[in-house]
DNA sequence: TTGTAGGCGTTATCAT
DNA sequence: ATGATAACGCCTACAA
């Protein structure tokens, strides 16, 4: 009987006894130019048998999918949030979304899922990629494999700067600045910070803006511990935090490492934040349920997410190449109960 | 010069001067067939072209995507990890995943979110779909979509029970006869239930379950609020907590209502566990650092993921029609600080 | 107002 | 050991 299993243009052509190309142009709205009749019959065996146009093939064709590839891991609020806000924007522009990502965090030389992810969305002719770098030293790699291909590649939250494409993310440095002048501010004068993991761009940042800073006052003593693990790091705080002249402030790279701060300091009897003032970073969800509640830098990753999916499109649909576009949100304080002024001396 | 924009089969058999379908061949690991020159020739174009396979041409033609369709909002950190698991499973497999959701609460008749977004999927042929339904009433409107096309269809977290599909999930009804008969071995006599949305139907099995058990005691007052919104309910909840005979052990259908009741309990002058017994569901990050911290049941949202995926690609793979399949993950009760034996009387 | 023909990139089939 | 051809579903020129 009817010789084509799928619904297919084709199929209605034969049902209807019309031309294909009839039946593509009366389904793509340009019933005008056809009789009143056709049109209806077209229509009508379209919708009996739940005809749905075949995207891939107009993805051959055209070369545009309206699709974007994003490798982001949903790991934290955070991310998931960055995933929400690009994920809203691409719906509301018609575009579908590949997700996925590598979560692991060493980059073994044996292990080329990123390489493979990047082919499985190539191969699918993506328009275009959006991630997140999971460290500047991995992620160079696979690059190539996007820039070869010439598609738009999008960076979120973690810029790696020796590579001139666009970011969104957050204005690390200005935070730095911001929280060193606020512990100048309450007076401290031993001061660190505290976190794992300094090939990762934001971090860097963060840091070059707190030590700026803090190194236009001479008479500010400060240590930094960021290091390649956290095992590490938080026996190098262990170790400082017993001696007399312990830090009053430490900035903590993340709300994560505030967590384990909080523990250290307090193993080591001291009181958050009459002894040790302590500032994070993110502000994740039991920021405020701490005790003392947290006082951190809130990001915006939502709107990151938008801003980045906004950027994409626009990318995608001027043919010209735009010069890349770095954007770096600022983000706020939220002032709880973690940061005093200093007691000391 | 080279015709052809991008690189092709086509444009790799004009620069070797082969045939496509010798390329073809080679290509896809045939090269046995072939001369080991015109094997090399081809291999190092196609290097050379940084040649990558269409796979939408190989779509159309085998009607087979390598792609899956899931419809989960990475909203909370519970569903971000169903999606973990689904995705490591299917890269493994793999297979690309489109994830894409609507997460507005409420079903408006105008709002065609749901629909635009399947169609999307089946647009794009993928093999099948994966997805948490919202509610029991909205989404069924929208499966026909999915089964007229026999799509595969698993639902997780929450089954629609009018239908007969492939279901993972949590056993909630086991977990509600659990949690009841903990109330019951701690002498609890005056019981009730806390949450909003009846319409879901894993609530309503934890109710279930709940009642049932409790239903064999006749000495058991007990008092039922799920209610249609968080307002109502908390309403109802500071009603009875006033009381004198108020229920002193209260099961909450998720540990963000248990965080509502929580406050409600406090600002009544009451303790917990001293005089009222909270037991939450879900165990999200904050019940450990909630105070006191919350007993509650333990999910595993990762291997309903995994498992999801596991059936999906069974699905797919093979051809014939399985029954549908429907597994219930037993979740694990964590026991803290807010569940005591009953003090009163 | 409608139809025909060719092509997109790949593969399977049938030659040579 | 290699080529030619048709087909997948859709679209665009170019007729009629």
């Amino acid at each position: 009987m009817a010789k084509n299993l799928k619904p297919s243009m084709k199929k209605i052509a034969l049902e209807t006894g019309v031309a294909e190309s009839t039946v593509c142009r009366i389904l793509n709205g340009q019933s005008k130019l056809y009789a009143e009749e056709t049109c209806k019959r077209v229509m009508e065996a379209a919708a009996r048998l739940k005809y749905r146009p075949n995207i891939l093939v107009k993805g051959i064709l055209s070369g545009k999918t309206r699709t974007a590839g994003v490798m982001i891991p949903p790991t934290a609020t955070f991310m998931s949030k960055i995933i929400h806000g690009i994920h809203d924007e691409l719906l509301a522009a018609n575009y579908a979304m590949f997700l996925s990502w590598n979560d692991k965090e060493i980059a073994s030389s044996d292990d080329d899922t990123e390489l493979r992810i990047i082919h499985q969305l190539v191969d699918r002719r993506v328009d275009g990629i959006i991630l997140r770098p999971t460290n500047d030293l991995v992620s160079g790699m696979y690059f190539n494999e996007i820039w070869e291909r010439k598609l738009p590649l999008i960076l979120v939250d973690r810029d790696i700067p020796e590579v001139s494409t666009d970011f969104i993310g957050t204005d690390d440095n200005a935070s730095g600045v911001y929280i060193a002048s606020k512990f100048i501010e309450l007076e401290h004068h031993n001061i660190c910070t505290f976190g794992v993991g300094i090939t990762v761009n934001s971090f860097r940042e963060r840091v070059n803006g707190f030590e700026s800073t803090l190194s236009k006052d001479p008479a500010i003593r400060y240590t930094r511990i960021v290091e390649n693990d956290l095992a590490t790091a938080e026996e190098k705080l262990r170790n400082m935090i017993k001696q007399k002249d312990h830090p009053t402030a430490i900035f903590c790279m993340n709300d994560y490492y505030a967590v384990s701060a909080y523990r250290i300091i307090k193993e080591a009897g001291l009181r958050i934040p009459d002894d040790v003032s302590v500032f994070g970073f993110a502000d994740i969800e039991h920021a405020e349920l701490m005790s003392p509640p947290l006082t951190t830098m809130r990001q915006f990753p939502y709107e990151i997410g938008k801003q980045a999916a906004q950027l994409f499109l626009k990318k995608i649909e001027s043919d010209a190449t735009l010069p890349p576009v770095k954007l770096r949100i600022k983000p706020e304080p939220v002032f709880r109960q973690s940061l005093s002024k200093c007691n000391k001396k």
